[in-house]
This record gives structure tokens, C-alpha cells and sequence, in this order.
DNA sequence: GTAGGCTTCCAACAAATGATGGATTCTCGT
DNA sequence: ACGAGAATCCATCATTTGTTGGAAGCCTAC
């Protein structure tokens, strides 16, 4: 129960944002009462914390494996099996996706530290690809780039919905054209600085 | 005072969403009752459409405007020109690209056509940057890498308060670091497919 | 079976919120 | 000066929302 709970916020908090999103609209969701809602997790800013929280540890170890599975080959192989994979995971995981977004711009919800992991992740994924050789002194841009392909994939899939449309194409159509630009524009991109 | 709450209602939209805004803190804001807010705007949600409609003129008035500035010169050069210009204005007002983020993402926010403009602005400036023939017919994949440059914009300006810390810099070298990375990735990318 | 703990529901409360009617003040043309 | 219309404020209402206390149900160890 306690689980269903916290994928149903997931969800709720991902669509419509914490103010958004209101105790009863989560019970009913779950089909429990209010009260349920309190016994397992507090009030709803202990239960928005858990959500990202689980968000935080689940992109902390998806990034983990994606560090393990291109460690060793060359820098295009590395950031096209990347992107193949994190792409693939955030057009699984929409709210995901939506979840990093609103906590990137809204006026510090939760912790501040909520996204450090990130930023440290970010750093390591540059350190991966080459573009610095000590993680505690990534040049800020090199990050700035790394964060450019991190955001570009959180745009895409967190906003499919919108933006697919705008492009005229099905959904799996939308998604490979997505991987495909992300791939054009970048590795050519990353390629020309490793050579530098 | 029309002008004015429409202001406050902007800035208070983009920060806290259209759920986590309330009359009161509106009132507030401008330093007025909440009636004076309710005889000029009518209820909430008018406002929040009117504020979204103001920004989507402005947006399409600054696009044609960058439209007309790179009329005629090089590819590289109209890519240089957009990206600094356009830069410059959504750093002046992050809560612009705050309120088209969350558009972007919302459930079905105002009225669904509200996007229209940017799909037609999107494609006039695939069709100035040289990457289609015809403004009607454009391929997704011309779409989706201006859509990148867009969302990249939009992303670090919106998020400048989040991204700042993480790249440890300071506001000036931030906004240099910006401009410079959309410049050094999507310009040899776009290069790429101009000689393709 | 039954005592005790874990879980769920019912009912309710205080505060906050969206919205409005009517009184009051302000502006300005005559 | 004055009167009409625009603008602003005060007081208030009905709902919604976050939150809680306590009763009822369920499960398990004895």
C-alpha cells in the first residue's frame, strides 16, 4: 500500500505539479481514504520528499549502470549507448522526467541538496566521456555541455505529449527521430572537442 | 493597474505555477484588494490565459524580429545572431521561459491552441536556418533539431538558478558559458546538415 | 477465541481559497 | 460645484484543502 501510494504521487506530483495535486485527489486515486494517506506518510510535503527522493536513488542507479555499460569503448560508442539507453528509460518513465523539470525551476521545493546527486552525476558523466580528467574539477563547460544533452533528453520525453504533434509524426516514429537528434547534434559535437 | 497585475501575475505564475498562485497572494503583491484584481481580470483563470497570450505575442514579435536581423547572411552567422540575440532577451525575462516550460509540460493548461504559434515559429525558423524548403512541409527531423536549440535556451535560462551553482561560476560567466555552449554544439551540427 | 497491534475508514475542524455584492472613493468633463 | 462612470475597498459566502481523533475491521500469535 505504501507503494501504490508513492507511484500514485509520482504520477499526480509529475502531472500537476505539488500545489496541483490535492490530498483527496490522491486518495481517490489510490481508492483509500484520506487518512490512509497520513497514516503511511505523513503530511503531503513528506510524501512529495519521498517521491523524489525514490526519483533521486532511481536516476542516481540508472546513471550508475549506464556509466558501467559504455566504460571502455570509444567516445561516439559511449555517448550513443548513453543516450540509446537513457532515452529509453525516460520515454518509460514520462514523470520522471516531468518530476526533474519542475524541480529544476521551482523556487526551492524540498531540500536544496535534492539535487546534488545530479550535479555530481553530471560531473561523473563528463569525466566518462572524456571531457575532464578529475571529476572534482569539471571545466564549467564541459558540464554546461554535458548538461545540454541531460536536458535536451528531459525536454523530449518529459514534454512527448506536446511536442509530437508539433513534429507530425507517431509515437515511435517521435521517439526515434528524438534518439536520432540527440545523437546528430551532439556526438559531432563532442567528437570536435575530444579532438581539440 | 491592469498593467501592473498583469505583471505581478506573470512573475507569480512562472515561479510557483498557475495552482501554487492564489488571489490573495496576488492582491498582495500589487499592493490592492482582491476585488480590484477580480474587476479587471475576471476570475483567476482569465488572468492566467491573459498572461500567457501577452507572452506569446511577445514571443512571436521577438521571433519575427531575430527573423528579420539574420535576413540574409550566412548560415553560421544567422545561427550565431539568433542564439545571441535570443540569449540575451529570455536571460532579461527567465520567467518567459519559466511560463512556456511549464505550458510545455502541464496538463492541458488554457486553451490548446495556445502552443500554435510556437509550431509556426518553430518551422519559419527551420525554414530560415536553410534546414527546409517550404514552411508547411518540414521534415520532423529539421523540427526536432531547432526544437533542440529552443528547449536548450528555454532550459538554461528558466533553470538559471538551479544550473549557476552546479557549474560554479558566476552570473556573467554563466551566461557566457550558455550562449558559447549552444553556439559550439548545434552550429557544426547544423553546419553538418547544411553541406549534407 | 481472543488480545493486541497494524491498517483502514468515518466524521469533523480550522484555515485557506475563489468569488461576489455593495459601499466608498476617485476622475473628469461640464 | 456636481454628477456620472470608473476604480477601489470592506465584508462576506460557499467550497476546498490540509490535517486529525477516534471508531471499526483485519490479521496473527498464543
Amino acid at each position: 500500500m505504501k507503494g501504490r501510494i508513492l507511484e500514485a504521487a509520482r504520477h499526480l506530483f509529475a502531472e500537476y505539479g505539488f500545489s496541483g495535486v490535492t490530498t483527496r485527489m490522491l486518495a481517490r486515486e489510490v481508492g483509500i481514504d484520506i487518512s490512509t494517506l497520513y497514516y503511511h506518510w505523513g503530511e503531503k510535503q513528506d510524501l512529495y520528499d519521498a517521491v523524489m527522493a525514490d526519483l533521486s536513488c532511481e536516476i542516481r542507479a540508472k546513471l550508475r549502470e549506464i556509466e558501467r555499460m559504455v566504460h571502455g569503448g570509444s567516445l561516439a560508442h559511449r555517448l550513443e549507448v548513453a543516450i540509446d539507453v537513457m532515452c529509453d528509460w525516460l520515454f518509460a518513465h514520462p514523470e520522471a522526467a516531468k518530476l526533474m523539470l519542475s524541480s529544476y525551476m521551482g523556487k526551492s521545493r524540498s531540500a536544496p541538496d535534492a539535487h546534488v546527486p545530479i550535479k555530481e552525476h553530471i560531473a561523473n558523466i563528463a569525466v566518462a566521456m572524456g571531457l575532464a580528467l578529475d571529476r572534482t574539477r569539471v571545466p564549467a563547460r564541459a558540464n554546461a555541455r554535458v548538461l545540454t544533452v541531460w536536458n535536451s533528453a528531459i525536454n523530449f520525453t518529459a514534454g512527448e505529449d506536446f511536442f509530437l504533434p508539433m513534429l507530425g509524426v507517431d509515437r515511435d516514429e517521435y521517439r526515434s527521430v528524438v534518439k536520432d537528434t540527440l545523437k546528430f547534434i551532439l556526438i559531432p559535437a563532442f567528437a570536435q572537442s575530444s579532438a581539440a
